[in-house]
This record gives structure tokens, sequence and C-alpha cells, in this order.
DNA sequence: TAACACTGTGTATCATAGATACAGTTTTTT
DNA sequence: AAAAAACTGTATCTATGATACACAGTGTTA
């Protein structure tokens, strides 16, 4: 079992308070060359592929030697999280809290986009390392001239999130349910062949599917916050409206 | 590796399609019972203790027996999804799309709290079986009398689920990141000792966590459906406002 | 009715992955 | 120069999914 969790290591570990070791001999790579090439194989061979064995055997080592740069599995997954995840977006090109978060999606999207396999293991309890902190502290940055609570700014920035991660075209797996893969064929065959249990559903499949989806959800949920907002605005007439929801 | 997957054979599986063997020795259990004794490990001891022969072990068999009940492990996991997801919620209490969603994603809310593993599960390209298919299909039928697209329906749906599930009590494992769990107090402390860095996290993270994070967001997003479908119903002068976006 | 085919069950075994133990070797420090 | 510390490799352990195969029980069929 894998009851390898210590994240208190964790921490220091991608925070960079680890204290560098002085006597031995010089290990021969460093933390970003092993995150690299844990990247790299996750790139071309999918996440799956990554196992201590590869990774170390990409850097030409033994996994016992990767050992000790990382005190497991989930310590390599972290620092390879850290390394992808690349720098966080700059939002000053655009003014309005709006396009600031559509272009925070847009940025989201790539980054996904560039490693497939982000989506899939960026999930669950963990500790963040200071770079994909960075996201969120930027996307907040965003909302920050808006009459919403900070509690509500946070949810606002975790509702966009989830949405760009969920309809993610799942390279390798994701949240996604109705995209294209092995499966999606046979669903699509059992739904037209139980049309009279499952109309809705049944006709929805026989039209092509579209690449909307992820537009579509991003607009209505900034229509959604936009309904909100101006709502808040329009009472700001009391002080405490921009810390606190307007009463009914 | 698992490479175990059959989707055709995962499919007849589940809906009902697979011959019964009438030969040789009658089987001690059915697939029902099999499906059962697996939630029950799910639900007592987490998701991560559903193995081949633990599950084996409930039943009081060995794990190779277990393989004449299923073809795998992935057979095994889709007939516990397709048990612990119960019968579609019934929305005919409520009339209009908005109640009618939001009742939806209290039942799925509640589903998923039963089974704090299923949002784990069910995730990625799958084939999913006729109980779970009635979800979305009832989903779908809340939004029938609505000016959106079918297609625009199928990604409302979509969100409404996807939100549920991110914004879902991470028990075993979910897609949430700031729940309390055990990384959670150290990425606050993480983040208090660097406020200089990020200031916008740090000041949300010294205030205490609300539980209405799942309902702003459903808020939040059922208002911006609210927009697109009173603005399109408001155009609806012309025919086609009910299967076309209106034009700009 | 008896042989046969088929199927449920159990024992043994394999492959893979994460992880520990420990010896050998290199390098810095004292 | 000697000792301590740390990097690397070989061997081994455990857990899990999965296959091979022998044995036993049951229905089908000659």
């Amino acid at each position: 079992m894998s009851a390898n969790e210590d994240p208190m290591a964790l921490a220091e570990l991608l925070w960079g308070l680890r204290k560098p070791r002085t006597r031995g001999p010089r290990p021969a790579f460093d933390l970003a060359q092993v995150a690299d090439a844990a990247v790299k194989v996750a790139d071309t061979e999918g996440l799956e592929a990554v196992s201590m064995h590869r990774v170390a055997a990409e850097l030409g080592l033994t996994k016992m030697a990767l050992y000790r740069y990382v005190n497991g599995k989930s310590e390599l997954s972290a620092i390879m999280i850290e390394a992808a995840v690349g720098t966080p977006p700059d939002l000053s090109g655009v003014t309005s809290w709006r396009t600031k978060l559509e272009e925070y999606a847009r940025q989201l999207s790539a980054a996904w986009r560039r490693h497939p396999w982000l989506p899939s293991i960026t999930v669950g309890d963990r500790v963040m390392g200071p770079r994909e902190t960075g996201w969120p502290e930027r996307a907040l940055s965003a909302l920050a001239d808006t009459p919403l609570t900070e509690r509500e700014r946070l949810d606002a920035v975790m509702l966009v999130s989830h949405h760009i991660r969920a309809t993610h075209p799942a390279a390798t797996q994701g949240t996604q349910t109705w995209t294209d893969g092995s499966a999606a064929p046979i669903m699509r065959d059992l739904l037209l062949r139980n049309a009279d249990r499952f109309p809705l559903l049944a006709t929805t499949m026989a039209i092509p599917s579209a690449t909307t989806t992820q537009e579509f959800g991003l607009h209505t949920l900034l229509d959604g916050l936009e309904h909100t907002i101006t709502q808040r605005t329009r009472n700001s007439g009391d002080e405490s409206a921009a810390s606190s929801p307007a009463p009914p």
C-alpha cells in the first residue's frame, strides 16, 4: 500500500524548506531535473506509465536511487505537478472582472491542454506548491474590485476552475462523461436501442456533438456571477454591501 | 497492468444482456449480491479497500471464484456504481425548471453523501448502467419546456452535475481543493507564512470556512441559466428561437 | 441411466508497482 | 588520513490484478 503520506515533508519539499545536504557525494541530478523527467514520461507515454522504475530509467538510475530524491510516489507526483503547471497567468491585459476571469479560464485550459494528465492528478486533499498556488491567487485578484464576499470570491474562482477541469477534453482520464472515447459509441448505441426508456438522452445523442460545451458553461457561469454582482452594486447604498450578502 | 477493458462485455453485463448459464453447478450468489458486498466494503472501509480479495472474502469466497462473476476489477467497479447510485430522482414534486434542477442537485448530492466514494469512481470515459443513465435523463426532463437547444440542455445538466461533484465533501477522495483534510491545515499555515506573496489567499484562509460553497455555486449557475432562458424567451417572436441560439 | 460437457470453486503461480533493508562506494569534514 | 554522511545498486517484501489448471458438482444428452 502507498500509505506514504507525510504532508509536512511534502510541504518542505515543495516550498524549498529542505535543508541542502553537504556531506557525501553530490547527487547526479536536482529536483527540477527529476520533475522534468517525470513530466516528460507523462507527456509522451501517459500518466499510467509514470512509475518509480520508469522515471528512474529516464534519468539513467535505478529506482532506489530515485528514492533518495523523493520519499515516495506521492512526492514525485507533487513535484511533477508543480513543474508542469507553469507560471501563474498574467491577467493585466484586460480590465473588467469578467474578461479577467475569461482570460484566466483560457490560460488554465491551455495549461491543461499542454499536459493532459494534469486534471486527473491534481485531485483530492493535497498540499500545493508555490507555483500552483499562484493560480488561484491571480484568479482572486480578478474579483478584487467586486462587491463579493471574500468567501464568495474563492467560491467563484473554484467554480470557474472546476468547470474548466470538468470540460477538459479527457486525454488520459478526466471527469468528463460524454466525450468521444472507446465507451462513447457503445453508450450511444445503448441509448438509441433503449430510446423508449431514455427518449431525451437518445435524441440528444443523435445530434453530432459540438465543441461549445466549455464555452457555454463558462458563459452561463459568468452570467450568474454578473447577476449577483450587479445586484449587489445596485444595493450599495448601505456601507456593508461589499462584505456581507444583501438582505432579502 | 489492468488492461482488462472490454466495453462491449461491460455493456452486456450492465444492461442485462448476458445469457444466463444453465449447465454446471449453480452459482452461490448473483450479481446483485456481489455488487452489494463490494458497496458494503467501500462504505465501511473506503474505496481503496475494495480489492478482488477483500470482496471475495466478504462473500466467503476466494478471489478466483469472484472472477467467475465479473471479468475483472473494472466490471466489479461498474456493477457497484450501478448498485450504489440508486433509483433516478423524482422531480415531479416541483414545477419550474429551476426548482426541478435544484431538486435534482439536492438528490444527487444526497446520493453521493450516502456513498462518498461515488464521485471518485464515476470518472473518465466509461459505460454507464441503466439506473445511472436515468439520472441525466431526469435532469434533461427538467429543461424540456425551455428555449434551450438540446445540446445546451445537456451542457446545462453536466454543469450542475459537475458542480455537485466538485463541491462534494471529499470523504475518500474528491476533486475538491479547499476542504478540511490532513493537508488543509498545512496549506493554511503555508499561506499565512507567505502572506506577502499570496495576500488574497492568505486573508481568505484566515476566515473560517463556510458551508455555503455548494449553494453559492449552484445559485450562481442557475442564475446564469435563467439569464439565457429569459433572454431567449423574450426574443421568441421568431419561430426557431427554441432550437437555435438567438442571433447577436 | 450413464457418459459428457460445462461451470463453480480452490490452489498455485505470475507480473507489476511501491517500498524497505542493506552493502558498497564516493565525497566532504574534522 | 580517518571518519561520517550520503548516493547508488542488488536483493527482497508486500499487495494487487490476473492467468493456468485441477477438482467437483450439475444439467444435458446419447
